[in-house]
DNA sequence: CTAGGATCCTGTCAGC
DNA sequence: TGCTGACAGGATCCTA
């Protein structure tokens, strides 16, 4: 679930405490969550391309976590009991680690790190730092919102005419970042319908889509993601994305904030979907 | 080549 | 209470 937001804030966050701390044990709870041989190193450096947050290290080696649906990073520092967690918000944030949804337990100097995925969809991808930019996933990525080029967009757009305007903003090799979330947020702000097809998207609407979508990321990142941050108190603070700014986005049935009509939720390509029938003009094609 | 659906996996929730 | 199906903030693979 964590979009690109998401993970510039575990990247921020965890930077504050692993950077240079040694990995002094690796222990895998789950196979298919940790890809490669495990290794001990010292933390060199935090990267992100899209979703993918990369951890490099002093032997030439780096780890690729990517989070997909569920996954969740959790830092427990041994002194004082503080604790970093983010990603999929839900009850693994407060409780105990490790527990049945811990997947890969990396030990520091200082504390530990934990990769929880309820799901297993998510991983942990060991590889040469030199290769990081080869890797299949990281080649094919487009570029993020604020620095991708409108007429290159654009023409991707037509490349998939019959698709609807959703399916295509969350193809990571069109435009990079977006997620379920943010791209039900982007369209609602450019006024167009998710159901649009492409082909029929026009070049201000495509620059619409570009601006909007790097507006509501950069707003997400700096009001800490739609995740979930807690230092020593149990309670914690909240990365408060979805309560404060998402205007459509899991309310259905409440009122749009522009006209008031009763926001929607349909299908499209088999995610869901929110949406002001008012606000977004219906596609007649 | 594109488009759409199935798939990977676990957990929760609504409805019977 | 217990079952069943739908659904979940992602991406890839398969088929037509």
């Amino acid at each position: 679930m964590p979009e690109l937001p998401e993970v510039e804030t575990i990247r921020r966050g965890l930077s504050k405490f692993i950077m240079h701390q040694k990995i002094v044990k690796v222990e895998v709870l789950c196979a298919k969550s940790f890809i490669g041989e495990p290794f001990s190193a010292t933390i060199v450096g935090l990267r992100r391309y899209g979703k993918a947050l990369v951890i490099d290290f002093d032997n030439e080696m780096s780890l690729m976590i990517h989070l997909r649906m569920t996954g969740q990073l959790i830092y427990d520092l041994k002194k004082g009991k503080n604790r970093f967690a983010a990603g999929h918000p839900n009850e693994n944030f407060v409780d105990k680690l490790p527990n049945s949804q811990t997947r890969v337990i990396l030990e520091l100097e200082n504390g530990t790190l934990y990769f929880n995925d309820q799901r297993k969809f998510g991983f942990i991808k060991v590889l040469p730092t030199r290769e990081v930019e080869n890797d299949a996933f990281i080649k094919k990525l487009a570029k993020e919102p604020w620095s991708i080029d409108l007429d290159d967009f654009y023409e991707r757009l037509q490349k998939h005419p019959k698709s609807p305007i959703k399916s295509v903003i969350l193809d990571q090799s069109i435009i990079c970042g977006l997620g379920n979330i943010y791209a039900d947020e982007t369209l609602f702000m450019s006024k167009i319908h998710p159901t649009k097809k492409s082909g029929n998207i026009t070049r201000k609407e495509a620059e619409d889509i570009i601006k909007n979508a790097g507006k509501i990321m950069q707003k997400s990142i700096e009001s800490g993601g739609s995740t979930f941050e807690t230092y020593v108190k149990a309670d914690g603070t909240r990365g408060d994305y979805l309560d404060k700014f998402a205007q459509v986005f899991n309310r259905t049935g409440e009122k749009c904030p522009v006209c008031g009509t009763k926001i929607e939720k349909i299908k499209v390509a088999g995610r869901g979907t929110h949406l002001c029938p008012t606000c977004q003009e219906v596609s007649h094609d």
